[in-house]
DNA sequence: ATCCTGACGATAG
DNA sequence: GCTATCGCCAGGA
């Protein structure tokens, strides 16, 4: 069932709060998980309140970081031990979603 | 109610 | 592998 109005800030909060380090979702998983498809609206969420979550672990279908901030998440998937794999582009590196993608 | 925006996703070429 | 286009959802004006 999909949660509307301000339920659905705090449940992609809480399944982000609930994944585990070394562990990534994506948008979708986490819209997903609401019962929803909005990619886009969980993208929202955490520009807006993902100040209080670990919003370096939810990341592209693509296994790309989120958008502008793929400088300031790269040390945190180091530190978590996130399988990385090095690729020419801007970000420079992308994540391996097969090993690290956790299903809330 | 309608239109625009945005840390997105899937498909088609 | 890549870009281009459309579709989706929630919020704000």
């Amino acid at each position: 069932m999909p949660r509307t109005g301000e339920g659905f800030v705090e449940a992609v909060l809480a399944v982000v709060g609930d994944i585990p380090p070394g562990r990534v979702m994506t948008y979708g998983d986490v819209a997903a998980t609401l019962g929803s498809r909005g990619a886009r609206a969980v993208g929202q969420v955490m520009a807006r309140y993902g100040g209080s979550v670990p919003w370096w672990r939810v990341i592209r279908a693509g296994g790309r970081p989120p958008a502008g901030k793929g400088d300031v998440a790269r040390p945190h998937y180091e530190a978590e031990g996130v399988p990385l794999r090095p690729v020419d582009d801007e970000d420079g590196y992308r994540i391996d979603l097969a090993v690290c993608r956790w299903n809330g």
